[in-house]
DNA sequence: TTCGACTACTTTACAGTGTTAACTTTACGC
DNA sequence: GCGTAAAGTTAACACTGTAAAGTAGTCGAA
């Protein structure tokens, strides 16, 4: 709508809707008080942002773009196939771990709320996790993959680090583990699937979870 | 506080509560409608649950039984260590994608609500969670632990689990995805830290996100 | 039988929420 | 200076969780 118009006042917006997202949690975030200390009233914000969930998604935008950042200089100069997917994998969870309000709102936020996110932008930002695809790949060469989908491969490394990460920021994980020891257990536990010689006796399903 | 006290009143509540989270999912739980839909007022509900946050709280103990009751017919009957843990992990799997509303008010909900859980309560519901612990502890049996700390490795595993299970949920895993085989390897990912020769040459820390 | 007292519940009210529609101000091209 | 369009405001709606005060019903003792 307002696309090109970006205004100041815009920009200001979304630095305070960070702001208080950093320190109040997404629950703590409400138009009137961002639009007080911006200087304007809460109807304002609607002449930028088409309603609220519009404003948490251009945040998610903002975070992802971070990612990106992120993962472009954990990789930069590395050569080796390996070390740059562990170097990934470390710039993920070091990444949720220092910006929780940002991880927050990207990765963990009810259903609701990511459905409305318009597909299109989320295909994009999700780009983001095509890096671990790629990367895989690459570490593994094409002889590696023995029947196994490279792309859910990919997406276990990543729901693998999720995990760790996501419960650590939710407090959920009993305080007396040691939270580094956890962490690069997290990085070697993902990554291991490049050696996995697809042993182990496991179980066939229970019950029937793979509808929806 | 009311406690033994056990209306008739309290039950309509907690199920009908239960029956919205069920349809509408966190964010659609409101006091009047619940009210209205069991025949009394928003204000009574506060009779017998200290606050919304209190329900919540009552739904997610309710959760956490319902947990622990699958985890032991998952495991019952079966002697062999590993295979019992096995079973844990597909069950979690399995009541996690069966119960999402319940799962995400249990393990997914934004902290703050979470640091507002008694905390004596939560450390009874995790409970549930110690028998990956005690399955590993029994699946290794004393020799295994060379230098790994029990406790970090049985919270990997469910770690690993819950990576899976919340970002299914959420529908961020992408459609393309075979769900059932993400779901399969994951099982698999979780319990291979049993087998593992802890090799690997895993990068130092990149940034200090070790901290709170 | 009447007077408390207690329980269960309601009414009213408050301060807050996201959001819409209508109104006003400001700036700019002619 | 006028018309127009953009930028921002005020007022209002329907909703939220929750506190305080009030009310009906029940039960036991005088």
């Amino acid at each position: 709508m307002s696309r090109p118009s970006s205004s100041e006042l815009r920009r200001a917006i979304l630095d305070e809707a960070r702001r208080v997202l950093v320190e109040n949690g997404y629950m703590g975030l409400s138009m009137r008080p961002i639009a007080r200390e911006v200087g304007c009233t809460a109807t304002s914000i609607y002449l930028y942002f088409e309603s609220k969930d519009a404003l948490i998604h251009a945040l998610i935008d903002e975070g992802m773009e971070r990612l990106q950042e992120q993962f472009q200089t954990a990789v930069d100069g590395v050569d080796e196939p390996r070390r740059r997917l562990a170097r990934l994998a470390r710039a993920y969870l070091d990444f949720g771990l220092e910006n929780p309000e940002y991880y927050e709102i990207m990765f963990m936020l009810h259903p609701q709320l990511m459905e409305r996110y318009p597909p299109d932008r989320y295909r994009r930002a999700r780009r983001n996790l095509e890096m671990f695809h790629d990367e895989m790949v690459a570490a593994l060469g094409p002889a590696g993959w023995d029947g196994r989908d490279p792309k859910t491969e990919s997406t276990l490394v990543w729901t693998s680090l999720h995990g760790t990460v996501s419960l650590l920021i939710a407090h959920r994980v009993d305080v007396s583990i040691d939270r580094e020891a956890l962490i690069e257990r997290a990085v070697r536990q993902a990554l291991r699937s490049l050696d996995d010689p697809d042993n182990a006796a496991i179980e066939p399903p229970q019950s029937d979870a793979a509808r929806n």
